[in-house]
RNA sequence: GCGCCCGUAGCUCAACUGGAUAGAGCAUCGCCCUUCUAAGGCGAGGGUUACAGGUUCGAGUCCUGUCGGGCGCACCA
């Protein structure tokens, strides 16, 4: 329907061109809007208004030559002029309805929009560093991407999701080495833990099972690891962070590289194990997990870094190779080798997005939490001096969820092993509850997360009101067949012009928005707008079942009506299968 | 100090991307279960959209400045 409005406005506007009302070089946008207000109608559009000043009129009166020129419609009931200058279209109720057959027909496809045109996208989210169980922080990343990939798949985007694995570094050592000294401990030496080493539970579960597998093998005296490591924090002139690469460093000679391999290769599995375990438990689940080791053994980041350095993007500083970024509008060059002859992260990531397009996607888009928003300009930076287009990387970002608790702020920290976990969270509120949470907000939008109410109020959280509208049309469905009746949708569908109430209209206009709805929200990355969409769906839903009794004794309404609901729960189910919701038909 | 994000009802958040009288939920106060699930419905109160200018037919939305909050500004990842 709006796009047919806009069809015929478009040609309306030519019309002008041609009566020399407004100039024939006069770019026009056209733009029709559903009304927000029914007393304006279903559809409105501000032409008028848009085209007064190069027309050289009054909008009110273009907008009366606007109105002269529209074709008569059999669905268009009226149309009006009002306020400044809209013009307002009135949709025939009985036509509204024919969106039910479609919906019935099309089933869970119903809402799909082309709006991708099949573009592929590949979307990198989550990508937590393997050095500890998820925590509710990323949470937010999750249920956020997650959503994002149903979307953009919905509405026909070739979508791919991928998890980089930051499975390289000094931070890997540190965890590799935490989880060795925990496994010394096991075995009966004493020693004071690094503060910088990783305090979390899970090291020491990591680590009985190092000694399981490899008993007394990799132990080593205390006084041997620790003999003339770089004193820790707290003591006279110490440095936690010298410390534990003084610890690394002892590590990795005392137990040799292959057996120091194979503590790493532990710790790095058990953890990605329950990574992916935790998120595919969440509803969150990854086409691709990509190995930031691997880019390094296979060359990739060689290569890159050779690319740029025939380009002449790369200095040697201080014994530092840097790259040239604030050629293009960084605010500093950045290392890509330290002087200890270590690549750094950001050399990886040249290489890795380079890959990305490589690899053939159109767009490639990250989502990072809000404290990585510095980092966009090296990385767009290195895609132009890899001579790609920087346009193709979209970074959205998210903002982080400010957790309280007992009206306390609650910090975080994978290092201290103080942090509420995404596993935690999904066990005090539910998985449905939390994916809604997080979703239900803009993504740039800061927000706070109140765990005692989120726990406390578990039953207010409006996804319950969402499932409810769900469910409540399954026990209709059930409670059909209890009163003696057998649903007849090919009399419903034949004799939805039974349907006249305010409240039926308003259930087909707002299913009849849906799959715009779909191509606008994928459009503009933001799948909250289904969530906003789902709740008002249920709104309608819920006031016609209190208005209205649905299974009545004539056959032809009893039937239309049920075809109405069927309906409703059927984008129901799609939209709660976008945001990651189950549909239940009980509660 | 510089940069990015944000500021909307008592609280948590929307506002179709510049449209008409800024909307929901929670909380507060009234009603509605002998009828398909009351985890629901109907109604009331609650706003100078942080503040001050500007742009235009029209601003919560765009531009400038001020104030307030979050986050960055590594040879960490």
């Amino acid at each position: 329907m709006k796009t047919k409005l806009n069809q015929i406005l478009i040609e309306v506007a030519d019309q002008l061109k041609q009566q020399g009302v407004i100039p024939a070089d006069q770019d026009v946008k056209v733009q029709v809007d559903p009304t927000r207000d029914k007393a304006h109608g279903d559809f409105a559009t501000n032409l008028a208004m848009t085209l007064a000043k190069p027309a050289g009129l009054p909008p009110r009166e273009l907008a009366a030559k606007i109105i002269a020129l529209l074709p008569a419609q059999s669905v268009i009931t009226k149309v009006e002029m009002a306020g400044p200058g809209f013009i307002n279209f009135f949709v025939d109720d009985q036509a509204k309805f024919a969106v039910v057959q479609q919906v019935l027909q099309q089933k869970n496809q119903f809402g799909q929009n082309g709006a991708g045109q099949g573009r592929s996208v590949l979307v990198e989210y989550v990508s937590a560093n393997p050095t500890g169980p998820l925590h509710v922080g990323h949470g937010r990343g999750a249920a956020y991407g997650a959503s994002l990939v149903n979307l953009l798949g919905f509405a026909g985007f070739d979508v791919t999701a991928e998890y980089y694995v930051n499975d390289a570094g000094r931070q890997m050592d540190i965890l590799a080495t935490s989880v060795w000294l925990r496994y010394l401990e096991i075995c009966g030496e004493q020693f004071p833990f690094p503060s910088n080493g990783y305090k979390g539970d899970y090291i020491y579960a990591i680590a009985r099972q190092l000694f399981d597998q490899h008993g007394d093998a990799l132990r080593k005296p205390a006084f041997e690891v620790f003999a003339g490591a770089f004193p820790d924090e707290g003591q006279d002139g110490g440095d936690k962070e010298k410390h534990i690469d003084a610890l690394i460093e002892r590590a990795k000679a005392l137990l040799g590289g292959v057996d120091f391999e194979q503590v790493f290769s532990l710790a790095i599995k058990d953890i990605l194990t329950d990574i992916e375990e935790d998120l595919s438990e969440f509803g969150v689940k990854f086409n691709n997990w990509f190995s930031e080791r691997s880019l390094m053994h296979t060359g990739v980041v060689d290569a890159a870094l050779e690319k740029l350095q025939q380009a002449d993007k790369i200095y040697e500083k201080n014994g530092a190779l840097w790259f040239r970024s604030t050629e293009y509008g960084d605010e500093k060059d950045r290392v890509v080798v330290r002087d200890n002859g270590l690549k750094t992260y950001f050399a990886s990531d040249i290489a890795y997005h380079f890959n990305k397009l490589e690899r053939g996607y159109e767009t490639i888009i990250d989502i990072w939490g809000s404290d990585h928003h510095g980092y966009i300009p090296r990385v767009k930076a290195a895609m132009q001096a890899m001579e790609t287009n920087p346009d193709a990387l979209q970074v959205l970002l998210v903002q982080f969820a400010i957790l309280y608790r007992g009206g306390e702020r609650a910090q975080m920290s994978t290092r201290s092993g103080q942090f509420v976990t995404l596993r935690e969270l999904r066990e005090e509120v539910g998985t449905d509850a939390a994916r809604f949470f997080y979703v239900a907000r803009k993504s740039e939008q800061h927000m706070d997360f109140d765990l005692d109410l989120a726990k406390s109020q578990s039953n207010d959280n409006p996804v319950y009101y969402i499932q409810y509208a769900h469910a409540r049309i399954c026990s209709v469905l059930g409670q059909l067949a209890e009163k003696g009746y057998a649903l007849d949708e090919a009399m419903g569908l034949a004799n939805l012009d039974q349907l006249s109430t305010e409240h039926e209209v308003d259930l087909a206009t707002k299913l009849a928005q849906f799959p715009d709805l779909i191509g606008r929200a994928a459009l503009a990355y933001e799948p909250h707008q289904i969530a906003y969409y789902l709740k008002e769906l249920a709104h309608g839903l819920h006031s016609y079942y209190n208005s209205e009794h649905f299974i009545v004794e004539q056959a032809e309404l009893r039937n239309a009506r049920m075809v109405l609901i069927l309906a409703v729960q059927q984008v129901l189910q799609n939209g709660l299968a976008i945001i990651g919701v189950t549909a239940p038909e009980k509660m």
